[in-house]
DNA sequence: TTTAGTGTACTATTGTGATAGTACACTCAT
DNA sequence: ATGAGTGTACTATCACAATAGTACACTAAA
């Protein structure tokens, strides 16, 4: 397996999830073929029926385009691939924010959390990708 | 329900998680008996036989002590409850570096993201409930 | 002793996730 | 036309979470 699974929760979730932060770090282009259904169960190393139903879900939510007989391709949209990154971002934060509010932390374990969180993120390349207009907050959505 | 359940997660799981968080924000107290199998299914709006595997595992795990007939109590140990804050803390903590890194954010995203949180956390009430020697850091467990 | 309140054990049923295997329809290059 | 490679549909099976209902053993107070 490519990624760590959680085995609380449903596989064909995480693979869903997976596949879109693909698509947001630009492992997966828009317009790209993802592999078949066959290929993708044996890099995940689960049942081809449960990438046929991860692919039918994100057909669904149109993140992937299906064409019968010719394959999968992620969606041309990138608004949509980017729409993704902010949802991420914004839900991520707000559960951090809910999990650690809810742990009644002293000001102590507040500030040593906070220059780890510092410490982490200081490491990014420098390189604003964004265009300025692109750059999205990712804890508003807007 | 007191709180809100993720439906792709297994509800005893989740309701293991919110009593040790009930123990670390002081709603129940070292040694305080816990509400029945049967009370607390009804607090839960779930089975009886999910909180008595609630508290099954809950006891398997050291953190509440059974004794049949009488009913159920926190550990009397609060450096086992004041771990599990810790452990929290240091969980959520790393879900959120992981969770934000795989996204490949800019760094103006970046900075959004973190002035939020110093914005959340501002609110702390700015007593230090802790000891020193008491305080830990939630981010290395030590 | 009786009774109410504990945790616990048990069977049965339902729903869902995941697997295994097979088969079919479509597309495209040969 | 053939065949390889697509997604898709289908049945069957298994495991687990959760529910429902019943019953039992223990504790403590009336």
């Amino acid at each position: 397996m490519a990624f760590l699974l959680d085995p609380t929760r449903p596989i064909y979730l995480q693979i869903m999830e997976e596949i879109k932060k693909r698509a947001v770090r630009g492992l997966y282009r828009p317009g790209e073929q993802l592999p078949s259904v066959r290929d993708m169960a044996k890099e995940m190393e689960v049942n081809p029926n449960t990438i046929a139903r991860v692919y039918r879900e994100l057909e669904q939510e149109g993140f992937i385009e299906t064409r019968r007989g010719r394959g999968s391709f992620i969606t041309e949209d990138s608004s949509r691939i980017e729409a993704e990154r902010t949802k991420f971002g914004r839900d991520a934060t707000q559960r951090f924010i809910r999990d650690i509010t809810e742990l009644d932390m002293t000001d102590k374990q507040i500030q040593d959390m906070l220059s780890l969180l510092k410490r982490s993120f200081s490491g990014a390349d420098g390189k604003d990708k964004s265009t300025g207009e692109g750059t999205h907050n990712v804890c508003t959505g807007e």
